[in-house]
DNA sequence: CTGTTAGCGCATTCAG
DNA sequence: CTGAATGCGCTAACAG
């Protein structure tokens, strides 16, 4: 910076003790003082509004009291979503988050997150998992501290949403309306996500005494032009659909948006359910059924489980996601 | 990190020579050596991966190579995307860059610009001003180097869109199409981008021989619900406007929403511009026409003028949007 | 082009 | 509780 900064010498020096004193005293971790010196110290810091140099401060300490967290995109919403989350519970802690993206590419993945090892970062949270991911298994050999957010490979410390779950309440909701026809449309079969949303509907349905007609099941990528696309091929069927369970929101907009291509009104002619509930959703012109993720306490369970030294306890845990019924989705026609 | 990290002393060791020839070897900035000692150096620390020390070298250097970039929240999708060319335009320099969130309250603005600050950033990049900042000035008058994106308060070096121009595009394409009643939905008059896209829009107007009725033109925030409303107030009106510039796509959404709410169908009943040209608007239902903001430009330009040292040149930069019409416009009724 | 030397600012020994 | 001394890993003078 531009102004020659105040160091530790000089607030030692306006308190009158040494160096090692004043380090000490502010010190965050330690015990706090309440001598003489240390109310000096303390008030000649912030006169001089002295800040720690990180750079020094994790020279010598070997940590930075930074958390690394990678994501795909940050234009996409859920990641925005998750890493403002995580931010969040970083700072609750004392912490800082940093962020990285890397788009879809597993190589570039790799070399992120050595961007972010490169910072001395403490741990690492990838929001960017692969069921069949090379990256977690990596980071496990070189006993690099990390953990999975939403996605999981199934092995490492993970916090998602109970997808499964997720998946459960949105099938459950659409036979609950008395749907009998309903098409999935389904994230990446690479994402646990995918998988497990998947698992959830189908298990309301053979609640119901039914099962996943093949036809009506697509698998397709997670974005808006994937949804119309998918949306299109199940609308257009000779016999459509009543219901489509989307697995994520972008996809659902998709299917609104192929419905109205189609002369079809979403919330009249076809119920849609989406997944994560995105702020955008419940102001759209058809405000969308949704099951909202708990980005927040995905975010603080992430950080316990990468700042926590016993690894014996349950590595993988799963917040249970709520069903935000809206104007999307009515009753079925009889 | 778990792993003991190689240093420059391993590296120094396996090619035979001195830390400080390793360190000048491997120093990125300096001219690329093809001296036989050069070689080795580059060798070794391939095959040990030996990756610098960012702490260590920040330290030493007084230097971090990073730039630290502030926004208002990342689940804006129009932030985020300009973080993301921000990103990019600065990996492509050897930097890196730091975000930070710090939502709409000025106290939280400063606050999060120190947390920057302590982690030792080169600059600082702000897409958060206000016309009335306090921040801005502060940073000019402690010598820290910044520069404002997005918006500006007219007196920091700033990069933006040509917001004046944008706004003359989206009024002039209604114009063109026939339209004379137009709705003007503003963002908050303290944004740079909402006087100027509004001053754009009137200079329109004018060259058409019209003015602006103050009863089409509102004020209001830049959320999706501030939209809805917004648009509710025009299109109730006895005699409502043919057609609706919103001063970015979130309003414009809204828009929508309110024109669906009403019955009217928007690009048939109603004609929408939208601003930025988010991902997004391109695959709604109607999809939206929309003032295309250049952000990899704008950050490129941000860059360029935090790192010069020359002064002297032009500090507010504005780089040219494009007008994309999409279905939500179309020739007005006669 | 090379090596030797001296710190950057801080946290942590170790003596007192 | 305190202060003096050491070095984290790296870069920049300096001298060869």
């Amino acid at each position: 910076m531009s102004v020659p900064a105040v160091t530790l010498k000089d607030v030692a020096q306006a308190a009158g003790v040494s160096i090692s004193t004043a380090s000490r005293v502010l010190d965050e971790r330690g015990s706090f003082s309440t001598s003489a010196a240390a109310v000096r110290v303390r008030a000649a810091a912030d006169e001089l509004s002295y800040r720690r140099n990180t750079a020094a401060s994790s020279l010598r300490r070997g940590a930075t009291g930074t958390f690394g967290v990678l994501v795909p995109r940050l234009s996409d919403t859920v990641m925005a979503l998750m890493f403002e989350a995580i931010e969040r519970a970083a700072r609750t802690r004392g912490h800082f988050a940093l962020v990285a993206t890397c788009g879809n590419e597993p190589d570039d993945e790799a070399q992120a997150t050595e961007t972010l090892l490169d910072r001395n970062v403490d741990a690492v949270i990838l929001a960017t998992a692969r069921v069949d991911d090379r990256l977690p298994e990596s980071l496990r050999r070189r006993g690099i501290p990390h953990v999975l957010v939403l996605r999981t490979d199934r092995v490492s410390p993970s916090s998602l949403g109970d997808d499964e779950a997720g998946g459960y309440l949105a099938m459950r909701h659409l036979l609950d309306l008395g749907h009998r026809d309903i098409g999935l449309i389904n994230g990446p079969t690479f994402t646990s996500t995918g998988q497990d949303r998947r698992s959830g509907a189908e298990r309301a349905l053979r609640e119901a005494g039914l099962t996943l007609d093949p036809e009506l099941a697509l698998t397709t990528g997670y974005g808006i032009e994937h949804g119309v696309a998918a949306g299109r091929l199940l609308l257009e069927r000779a016999h459509r659909p009543t219901a489509i369970f989307a697995a994520n929101d972008h996809l659902a907009i998709g299917v609104q948006t192929a419905a109205r291509l189609l002369g079809l009104v979403p919330g009249q002619d076809i119920s849609i359910v989406g997944y994560n509930d995105i702020p955008l959703v419940a102001q759209l012109p058809v405000p969308l059924t949704s099951v909202r993720t708990p980005f927040d306490t995905i975010a603080a369970t992430a950080l316990d489980l990468v700042t926590s030294k016993s690894v014996e306890r349950e590595p993988i845990r799963r917040a249970l996601p709520t069903l935000i019924p809206r104007a999307s989705t009515v009753r079925a026609p009889l």
